[in-house]
DNA sequence: TCAGTTGTTTATAT
DNA sequence: AATATAAACAACTG
């Protein structure tokens, strides 16, 4: 499931289990999910060396030791999972750590995402490529300015890990939908009220996910009714509609996203 | 059997 | 140069 909020939780996740802990060996069932390396070569630059406090950058995560950077990205399915060190990983642990008071599985049934290693913070960028502001840490005005500079649709632009790095296709279309702002829009007309709008609409979807643990699929947001049969607008009631924007299915109100 | 899926990348088109 | 779109990636669900 990961978006931003699923990401940030998979850092505390790592906060809590792994800081501290010297890797002792590296295991992978699955060892093309190791991308710039080898299996072998990941052990041989890991092992001895500590974790230390991870972070993340969208929906990248950054496992920092004292000695290279552990980068994790989950792709649409993966989880991390913390067992004890005499467990076995089940078929979908595709790459674990073993530490030195149990094993940090990489779960992800699909194998998508994977794991990359960055001698240091230099070198990051040409793993996860160019990343704009965290979603959850951009400021109103930085959001207004990259939305003046950017030709085209208001979701693609959103989604565009460039510009604004960690909002996926469920974050975005909760966050137009709160703003009340159509994903079709063309990103630069928007006036100084929607920007307003949309800037604390993102703030407020993140905040409160993030608090959560994973996108929320409450009563009275878009999230908890898009997955139902026919979906209507938790707001005024209208038939919710679903389009492909930006590539992606894209549910949205007619009525108060028109 | 076939379409669909919360992620990114690549190729191709506009 | 930017932006959009489709396909590919892998595995599972309905």
């Amino acid at each position: 499931m990961p978006e931003l909020p699923d990401v940030e939780d998979a850092r505390r996740f790592l906060a809590a289990h792994t800081v501290g802990q010297r890797v002792e060996r590296v295991e992978a069932s699955a060892p093309e999910i190791v991308r710039n390396t080898t299996v072998q070569g990941l052990g041989r630059s890991l092992v001895g060396h500590r974790f230390e406090q991870p972070r993340r950058h969208g929906k990248w995560l950054l496992a920092a030791t004292d000695g290279p950077i552990v980068v994790l990205h989950l792709g649409m399915t993966g989880s991390l999972r913390w067992s004890g060190p005499a467990e076995e990983p089940d078929a979908h642990d595709r790459v674990v750590f073993v530490l030195e008071r149990g094993k940090l599985r990489l779960h992800m049934p699909r194998k998508f995402g994977g794991v990359w290693l960055a001698a240091g913070p230099e070198s990051l960028e040409e793993i996860t490529g160019p990343l704009g502001t965290d979603a959850a840490e951009v400021t109103r005005s930085e959001l207004g300015a990259l939305l003046e500079r950017r030709r085209g649709g208001l979701k693609s632009a959103l989604m565009d890990q460039r510009l604004l790095a960690g909002v996926g296709n469920l974050v975005a279309d909760e966050v137009l939908w709160q703003a009340g702002l159509h994903p079709a829009r063309a990103a630069r007309q928007l006036d100084d009220l929607e920007v307003d709008g949309l800037h604390a609409a993102l703030r407020r979807v993140l905040e409160h996910s993030v608090g959560h643990g994973r996108v929320p699929r409450h009563d009275g947001w878009l999230t908890g009714v898009r997955d139902l049969h026919d979906p209507a607008c938790p707001r005024c009631g209208t038939r919710l509609e679903k389009a492909t924007v930006a590539g992606r299915t894209t549910w949205f109100c007619p009525s108060c996203q028109g």
